[in-house]
DNA sequence: ATGAAAGCGCTAACAT
DNA sequence: ATGTTAGCGCTTTCAT
C-alpha cells in the first residue's frame, strides 16, 4: 500500500537504466548528456513524479535559495511583515520558510539562535531575525534583524523612526489641547518600545508640561497588561483625558475598556496607537494612529538580505523607515479643553 | 573576519580530543560515554556554540521531529489557522515550519506538490496542508488537509460544517423578514465554498421563496471581486435587502461599498459573512457571521497529523467541526418589511 | 569506553 | 557521453 519511502535518484537512474550522475546532470541542466538520453530520463522522472530531496542537495551543495524568516509570534504585526516579506520574495528565485517560535521567547532568551544555528550554512542561505534579543552573534551565514532588542550594532538592521513616530502622536494630542496625556508603554527589552516612550516624553518636555510617572503604565504591546492598565488610568481621581499606547493592540483594548467604564471616545477620551496594523481601520472609531509601513519593512529586509547572501555590500546597514501620523475617529479636542482653556494661551 | 563555515561535529571532535562518534553519542544520550569524557565534551559543545546540523540529522534519521505546514498564501483565515497549530505543537516535541506559495498558487494546480515532494521523508515527518488542490497522491509522508478542494477521498480531512453554516445564515435573514437575499460567492474552486452556496439555496428553497439568480455574484473569497459584485447588487432598480456573503473579507467589503454608495448597514441592508476572523468583530457596525472554529481546526490537524506520524490509526478520517451563528450588529430587519408584511403573516 | 567505517541522497571532479 | 567515486554532517553498527 505505502511505498516503503520516497523516490530517490536511484530509483529513477535504475528505471532509466542510467547511473545517477547522468540522472543529476539531466536535473541541475549539465551538459554532457545526448538528447535521447536527456528526454528518457525526463520522462522517467515525471512518471515517477521524482522531485530532488531539499535536504540531500542542502547537505551537498552550500547554496540552497531558501531563505528562513524567525518570528517570536504569528501577532498582526508579524503576519503583515510576513506578507511583504513573501512579497518580496516573488520572482527572486528564493523561496521563503517561516518559523515561529510560538511565543515561548520568554523562556529562553536567545530562541532565535539554536534555530539559526540548526539550519544557517545547510537548509537556508541567510534569514530575517524578527525582533531578536540577540544580535551580535555570528550564525554562520547572513541575517538581517528587524526591531531588534539592542540598538546599536554592526549587524544589517531594519526599523522604523519609533521616536519621530511617538513624537509626532503626542504632539497630535496636544495640539488638540490635552494636557494629561497618559502613555500606555511596551516591551522593555525591545528597543522600538523605549524610544517609544522616549518620543512621548520629549514632546511633553517640549511643550512645557511635567511629567506625571502616575500616567506612564505599563502595556507590555499586549492585551491583558493593557487592559489592568487602562483601568487603572480611567479609575484615577483626575483621569487621563488622553492615552498614548505604545502600540494598536494596547490602543484598541484601551478602546473597550473605555467603553466598559461608559467613556466614549473620542468626545471623553482620545486614543492614539502606534503601528496600523489593518484592525486599526477597522475598530470603531477607527484608531488615529502612527503608521509603520511594517510590510515595507518586511520587503526591505528581505532585499537587504538577497543582497547580502549575494556577496554584494549594502549601501546602509541600518535602514530606518518613515512613520507618519494616521488621523481617524479616536481623537479629538477634550470637552474639559473649554472649561481649562489651556489651550487657547498657547 | 567571517569563519570560513559553520561549526560541524568535527570541529567539536578535534577541540575536545575525541572521534566524532563520541560527541554523537553525547548529543544523543547514549549510553557508553566515560563521565568525565562526557562532561568534557559538553562543555566544548558550548564553548563553540555547536547545534547539530538540522539537515544532515535528518538525511541520516528518517526521524526528524519538524512538521510542516503548507498555506497558500497568508490571509487571515490562514494566519489564524496557524495560530492554532502552533498552540498544538507545544509539548509535542515536535516544531513546526511553515511554507507560504504566496498567492501563487493560481499559477500552478498542485502547488503543494512540489514541496512536498521535496520536504517529506527528509526534513519533514509530515504535513497539513491547507486548501489543497490536489489530495489524492501519495506524498510519501502521512499528512492532514484542511479546507480541501475535493470532497470526498481517503485521505485525512478537516473541515467545518459548511452545509449547516450557510443554512444558518440564511435563515437567520430569512427570519428577520428579508424576501430578497443576495449571496456573494466564494472560490469555486474550493469545497467549502460550493457547501456555502449550497446551504443557502436550500435554505431559500426550503422558506418557498424562488432562487434569482441575478442575485447570485462572485466574490471569490477576495475584497477585488466582491467589491465589483456587490457594487452591481446594491445599484440594482431593485436592489437586495440583505446579502449572504460566502466569507467574512467579501462581508467587510461589501459593508464599505454600502458605505460609499449612502446605504446603511444594518438600516439599508443587512449583512452577514462566514469565518468570524478577528476583523469581523472589529468593524463597525460587527459583523454578524457564521463562526468556524478556525484555530480549533489548526489544533486539530496537528493533532491527527502527529497520531498518524506516530503510526497510529485514526478514530476518524474526516472531521467536520459545527459552525454557528454570531449575531452582531450588521443584521436587523429590513425596512421594508412594515410595507410589505410579509414577515407578519408567517 | 572509544573509534573506524559505512551510508542517508545528492553533486562534481575525475575517469573512461 | 556516461560512469565511478568522494564527500557534505551526521548516526550507528561493529571492532577494538
Amino acid at each position: 500500500m505505502q511505498p516503503r519511502s520516497r523516490t530517490t535518484i536511484r530509483d529513477v537512474a535504475r528505471q532509466a537504466g542510467v547511473s545517477v550522475a547522468t540522472v543529476s546532470k539531466v536535473l541541475n541542466n549539465r551538459y554532457g548528456v545526448a538528447a535521447a538520453t536527456y528526454a528518457h530520463v525526463q520522462k522517467v522522472i515525471s512518471e515517477l513524479g521524482y522531485e530532488a530531496s531539499l535536504v540531500a542537495q542542502s547537505l551537498r551543495n552550500h547554496q540552497t535559495n531558501v531563505i528562513g524568516i524567525l518570528v517570536a509570534d504569528l501577532e498582526p504585526f508579524s503576519t503583515e511583515l510576513l506578507k511583504g516579506a513573501a512579497d518580496a520574495i516573488r520572482g527572486t528565485g528564493f523561496e521563503l520558510v517561516i518559523y515561529s517560535a510560538g511565543g515561548r521567547t520568554g523562556e529562553h532568551e536567545g530562541w532565535e539562535r539554536r534555530y539559526l544555528s540548526r539550519l544557517s550554512g545547510t537548509l537556508i542561505d541567510g534569514a530575517v531575525l524578527v525582533t531578536p534579543t540577540i544580535v551580535d552573534v555570528d550564525y554562520g551565514s547572513p541575517f538581517v534583524a528587524v526591531d531588534p532588542h539592542t540598538g546599536t550594532s554592526t549587524t544589517p538592521t531594519i526599523d522604523a523612526d519609533n521616536l519621530r513616530g511617538a513624537h509626532l502622536a503626542t504632539e497630535h494630542l496636544l495640539e488638540l489641547g490635552h494636557t494629561r496625556i497618559a502613555m500606555l508603554t511596551g516591551r522593555h527589552d525591545l528597543q522600538s518600545s523605549r524610544l517609544r516612550e522616549q518620543g512621548y516624553r520629549q514632546a511633553l518636555r517640549k511643550a512645557q508640561l511635567s511629567i506625571d510617572e502616575e500616567l506612564i503604565l505599563p502595556g507590555e504591546y499586549n492585551s491583558g497588561p493593557s487592559r489592568d492598565s487602562a483601568r487603572r488610568m480611567l479609575s484615577m481621581s483626575d483621569p487621563p483625558t488622553a492615552i498614548f499606547a505604545a502600540n494598536d493592540i494596547s490602543a484598541i483594548t484601551t478602546m473597550a475598556v473605555a467603553d466598559e467604564l461608559g467613556l466614549g471616545v473620542p468626545d471623553d477620551l482620545s486614543v492614539v496607537g502606534f503601528d496600523n496594523i489593518p484592525e486599526a481601520a477597522l475598530s470603531s472609531p477607527g484608531l488615529t494612529t502612527v503608521e509603520q509601513p511594517i510590510r515595507e519593512m518586511g520587503k526591505r529586509s528581505v532585499e537587504m538580505l538577497i543582497e547580502l547572501i549575494r556577496g554584494r555590500s549594502l549601501q546602509e546597514t541600518h535602514l530606518t523607515l518613515d512613520t507618519r501620523l494616521l488621523v481617524r475617529g479616536s481623537t479629538s479636542a477634550p470637552k474639559s479643553s473649554i472649561s481649562n482653556g489651556a489651550r487657547r494661551d498657547s
